[in-house]
DNA sequence: CTGTCGATTTTGTAGCACAATCCTGGCGTG
DNA sequence: CACGCCAGGATTGTGCTACAAAATCGACAG
C-alpha cells in the first residue's frame, strides 16, 4: 500500500509542503472545475479515503475545506454535495463578486496601485490567443480568471482577494457546468480594452468593469444555462 | 415564488440543537467576544477537548470553524492562537468591511430594498441608552453591530452577509481588546442621524456610511490602540 | 548571552467502534 | 394503484487509541 502521495499539484498556483487534507482539497477541486463530478455528485467519505488512501478524518477536513470555497454544500447527515444551478444562485454569486472587485479595483486605484499585474495578465491571454494549437477551454477560462484576480490582487488587501478566491472558485465550478463558449480572440480583444480603460481611472474603470462582468460573465453564463436547460427538455428532462 | 429570505445560515448562531463542533465553536466565539483570551492566548486541543468532554477531533473541527470567522488563526504543528493586533490589521480588516458594507447598501438602494429592520435596529440601541442600568459595554456594541448587519442583511444576498458576519466577529474581538469607551446617547444620535441619511439614499446615503464606519468604527479603534499601547509601555512593556 | 541538542509537549493522521441519521425497498391497508 | 409504515442497510457524526511529525522547552557548552 503506497500510493500515499499519487495525487495532485496541478498547475495552480504554489504547491509546496501542504497537509494532506489540503491535498485532498486542491485535487477534488481540480477535478471539480474540469467538470468530472456533474451537478448533484454527493462525496462519499468512505470511497474518497480509499482512494486517496488517506484517513476519513482527514477526508472530512478536505470537504470542509471545499464548503469553504463555495465548491460544495454540506448538510449534516447527507455528506458533501456539488449544489444544483439556478438563475437565482448565479445571480447572488455575480452580485457578490461585482461587489467585491468593484470594490478592489475603486480601493486599487484610490491607492495608486500598480496596475502592471493585469495588463501582464491581459497580455497572456493575447498570447493564448495567438497560439498556434488554440487554447482549450480551461486554459481559456484560468487565464480570464487570472486577469480579474489580479485586479482584485491590486487593492492590496489579504481579506478581500481571499473572498474574491472563493467568490471565483465558485463561479469557474458554475462555468464547467453550461460551459458556455468563448472566443478567445474576441476575449483577449475585450480584455484589452478593458485594462486600457482601468488605467483611465474613475468611473471611466468602473463603468468598464461593471460591463466586463455582466457581459462576459454573468450574460454568458447565463445565456448558456438557457440552452443547457432548452437541450436538456429536448433530451426528456 | 419572491426568494427575498436571505437566508441566515451561518455556520455559529445561537440556537439548539447543533453539532458538537458547533457547540464548541460557539462557546468559546462567546468567551472571546467577552475579552476571556487576551492576543496570543494558545488553545491546545487536549484541553478543550476535556472541558468540553469531546473528543479531540470534535474540538479541532470546532477550531475551524473559529478560524474561518476570523477569530482565530492557525499554523500548521503549532494550533489555533489569537491573532495579534496590529495597526495594519485593523486598516485591513476595516477597509474590507467598509467595501463590504458600502456595496450591500448601494445594492439594497439600487433594489429599493426595505430599510425598516436597519431603522428598528436603530431604535433599539436609543432604548438601550435610556435604559435605567446602563448597558454594559457588551451590548452596546452587538447593538451597535446589529445596525450595520441589518443594513447589510437588507442587500438581500447570502454571500455578502455571509462574507459581512465574518468580518464583524473579526472587528467584534479586535474591539474586545482596546475597549474603546462608547457614549451610549451619542452612539444613539449618531446612529439615528446615520439611518435618516441611509433612508435619503444616493451619495448622501454611501458618505454617510462611509463617515460612520471610519469615525465611531477604525478611527474609535485606532484611538484606542494608541491608548493600550502607550499604558502597556508606562507598565513596562 | 548565544547556539546547539535532546527530551517533552502538541499537533497531524490512521484506524476502529459505535451512535445517529438517512435512505431504500418491501409490506400491509385502503 | 396509491399511500403510509417499518425494518434493515448505508452513510455520516463522534469518541477513543496509537503513532508520526513538528514545535517547544530546558539543559548545557562555548
Amino acid at each position: 500500500m503506497g500510493m500515499r502521495e499519487a495525487v495532485a499539484r496541478s498547475a495552480v498556483v504554489s504547491s509546496g509542503a501542504r497537509t494532506a487534507p489540503e491535498r485532498v482539497a486542491e485535487a477534488l477541486r481540480d477535478e471539480l472545475l474540469d467538470g468530472a463530478h456533474p451537478v448533484g455528485t454527493r462525496f462519499r467519505e468512505e470511497e474518497l479515503a480509499e482512494r486517496f488512501d488517506v484517513g476519513r478524518h482527514t477526508i472530512r477536513a478536505g470537504l470542509r475545506l471545499l464548503v469553504d470555497r463555495g465548491l460544495v454544500v454540506h448538510e449534516r447527515h447527507r455528506g458533501a454535495v456539488v449544489a444544483p444551478l439556478s438563475k437565482q444562485r448565479i445571480d447572488e454569486v455575480f452580485d457578490y463578486r461585482k461587489l467585491l472587485e468593484l470594490g478592489a479595483l475603486r480601493m486599487a486605484l484610490a491607492a495608486g496601485a500598480d496596475l502592471r499585474p493585469v495588463l501582464a495578465e491581459v497580455e497572456r491571454l493575447e498570447a493564448l490567443a495567438d497560439r498556434s494549437p488554440s487554447p482549450s477551454w480551461r486554459e481559456l477560462t484560468r487565464a480570464h480568471s487570472a486577469i480579474h484576480r489580479a485586479i482584485v490582487a491590486a487593492a492590496g488587501n489579504a481579506h478581500v482577494l481571499e473572498s474574491y478566491q472563493r467568490c471565483e472558485d465558485e463561479i469557474r465550478l458554475l462555468l464547467t457546468f453550461v460551459r458556455p463558449d468563448f472566443d478567445a480572440r474576441h476575449f483577449a480583444v475585450v480584455h484589452r480594452e478593458l485594462v486600457e480603460k482601468l488605467e483611465v481611472g474613475g468611473e471611466v474603470a468602473a463603468e468598464a468593469l461593471t460591463e466586463d462582468i455582466d457581459q462576459s460573465g454573468r450574460a454568458a453564463l447565463l445565456a448558456a444555462l438557457r440552452r443547457a436547460e432548452e437541450s436538456a427538455r429536448l433530451l426528456g428532462h
